[in-house]
DNA sequence: AACAGAGTTTACCGATAGGTACAATTTGGA
DNA sequence: TCCAAATTGTACCTATCGGTAAACTCTGTT
């Protein structure tokens, strides 16, 4: 029966979308056999840390698409503006439009936060410093830069935890469009 | 060994502390004995349908605080200006500086939110609704005052995140000024 | 064709989860 | 002072938790 079908790279989103929809605690060991199709057996064998390896992985899979698709552009693109034009998009589709939400704010607010506390701080952390950058490549100084980079990171955050709380994704769509807009003005 | 020391008031508030610290699923019976003093018979004694009207408890009792220090005043004070700025200030105290969490927020992103999903929804639609109130009555009109009020309960949810994020209370309080600034220019 | 190792299934472990039952105790009021 | 109700302690229940062990089955390589 056994088949050599799965692959570590394969499962991790599946085990993001799980972890996002059950938290980290929540996300039982039988819901995620369940889900991804895969046997404890498997599971140990792709990730023998258990549970808390398979959070590792997936907090370090989303930022490396971070790094891809949004800091890096933010940060070496020779048009800033359109960059963060795009990279908003890029944000508010990935997050469905608020209907998804950020693994990485619903760690730091759940008791997880101190094991992953590195891999939360450095998300966000480049997050601001890369739209910083872009922002000064535009004519702010450091500090105002800084600032607006902040007040979005915040933004953003604050919108999903709103639009999820009150089922909206207008809402999350209506505060994307104002923090582009006041980034680019 | 029994005594009557315990009133259902008086443990509230430690349950809220407990579910702040540990999540709905994180703060098991045992912790919740522990930290409370109270044996498993007192506690479903006092909240016979278990965790989840412990957890129901405490969402009232944050709502009502809110409505008393937050909402109510933002709603009838005849100077909306200063409203505004001192429920700034009880919100900035009240979550301390960005150390303490918003525990509706939390559940809003974690997989318990439709257990809870009414009283979510009221809390921040509440919250919104009366901001919203006290800056018509400054003289914005309906849409622009719904539009800052929505601006302004973001900023503060997603102040509270990255603020744990980054483990950065002063990240806190720089969103809590610029936010306060924005109300009242 | 056969072997090694990657991948998988199954059965099991102790610990703890939330919850229940009920007897023991304390308390305020008559 | 004594009783009924309020409160608490203890023992126990079943289900599930995360994790382990080891036998098994594929699959690619030679």
């Amino acid at each position: 029966m056994a088949k050599t079908i799965a692959e570590r790279s394969d499962i991790i989103p599946v085990l993001a979308e799980i972890f996002r929809e059950h938290g980290f605690e929540g996300a039982s060991l039988s819901v995620i056999t369940e889900k991804t199709g895969l046997g404890k057996g498997s599971l140990y064998h792709f990730f023998p840390g258990g549970k808390a390896e398979m959070a590792q992985a997936v907090l370090t899979e989303i930022d490396s698409w971070f790094e891809e698709k949004i800091y890096r552009p933010l940060r070496e693109a020779e048009d800033p503006a359109s960059a963060i034009r795009s990279t908003c998009r890029a944000v508010a589709d990935y997050f469905n439009s608020g209907r998804r939400i950020c693994l990485v704010g619903a760690f730091a607010l759940d008791n997880v936060r101190d094991r992953f506390a590195s891999q939360i701080n450095g998300y966000f952390a480049s997050w601001i410093t890369a739209l910083s950058s872009a922002l000064q490549r535009l004519g702010h100084n450091v500090e105002a830069a800084m600032t607006l980079a902040e007040e979005a990171v915040i933004a953003v955050q604050g919108a999903l935890v709103i639009a999820r709380a009150l089922n909206d994704s207008a809402l999350f769509e209506r505060a994307m469009t104002r923090i582009e807009k006041q980034l680019t003005n």
